[in-house]
DNA sequence: ATTATCTATAGATCTATAGATAATGC
DNA sequence: ATTATCTATAGATCTATAGATAATGC
């Protein structure tokens, strides 16, 4: 039971810590804010996580285990026609959303202790994106495009669109968004037989 | 003689905030780090820009009139065939790019003093870019989006590959990747005659 | 006079260490 | 014994204010 409580404690402080990085930023969320969010005095926190730096890896390998989680067992199992619920997901998740794009952004500050996790992870997504496109369209998408020229471009949608739609909910879209932009995936001059004019959208 | 040589410290002390907000982000930008780059003590910049957050304006000022000289006069004069060399201009200025990817990243936080700037600044880009893609492919593009569909998604891209290339420049071709989107809005199977089948890309 | 800088310093924080104390589980 | 917390505190910072001093421009 001890480590059941222990365990539980560790949980509470993540989320609380999850959201404290979502108000300020990695570099901006003080010890104590998150202490003080689970009843704890600072100093009471670093017997959970000894080092603020341990607190920030422990919440990256929780997003980890959440996104491979999601998407099936192993990281890269991606499925194109699951992007759309996980926008749509995202998009009720505000907080989440926050502390991962102000995490992501302070990244590629110089030595950022999320750095290499972000590094890392943006090849493996570039590459599980590759293979759900390859799946899903192809070796040749509209544009001429490859599933590899394609990937990082559906990355960066993704991305993009949670910032904007971050700093103003009510101008942009994102799921809306996201779909137009997996329509212009699936249509394309490409495939043989011309597709027969079509009358789609709202 | 004074006001120029005035000017000139004013100008020395921004650039010099513009790296120091690079590598470690507007929070963790510290006044004195600032000052020593240009000879000076933490109090003594203060003598020019009287807070931390006049010095974040004043930053933020300069990218503005940055853009919108290199675009043209006014704001929202973009042209499609520009966003090109933009791009490429861009991946030639990673400290640049750092800066505003860190500030855009930490915009999102809340209270942050970069946030109103962010936002107001993307309704008006995103307006830019709708009539730009309006002016260039008329009122239907690929996917039957419109150009207000579209915008989002350009604006998207161009950051969210930035963010990309940041972490991995040797992993991703910003420029090739942007010129592979820009592709995808331009040819589609929305425009009447069916486009030639033309083998291109490396 | 005004402008440019400096020294001194107040007043907040912040992370992390040391070491005490209480509670829990064998 | 081990685990969970706390108090005390060291040692760094950080922003900003006050006020002195030197140099510049009328």
């Amino acid at each position: 039971m001890a480590r059941a409580r222990s365990e539980e404690r560790r949980a509470e402080i993540l989320r609380a810590a999850l959201e404290v990085i979502a108000e300020r930023g990695y570099r901006g969320a003080s010890l104590s804010a998150v202490a003080e969010r689970v009843g704890l005095t600072q100093q009471g926190l670093l017997h959970y996580f000894p080092t603020k730096e341990s607190l920030l890896v422990a919440v990256l390998e929780e997003r980890d285990q959440w996104d491979t989680g999601a998407s099936g067992r192993s990281a890269g199992a991606w499925r194109v026609d699951l992007l759309d619920s996980l926008v749509e997901y995202n998009a009720m998740r505000p907080g989440i959303v926050q502390t991962f794009s102000a995490l992501l952004g302070e990244s590629v500050t110089d030595e950022h202790p999320a750095r290499g996790f972000f590094t890392q992870r943006y090849v493996q997504v570039r590459a599980g994106m590759a293979g759900a496109l390859r799946t899903e369209y192809g070796e040749r998408l509209p544009g001429g495009l490859t599933p590899e020229q394609a990937a990082p471009l559906l990355v960066a949608v993704m991305d993009g669109l949670q910032y904007q739609w971050l700093l103003d909910p009510r101008s942009v879209d994102m799921p809306a968004a996201f779909r137009d932009f997996l329509g212009l995936l699936r249509r394309g001059p490409m495939p043989g037989p011309a597709p027969a004019e079509a009358a789609e959208n709202l």
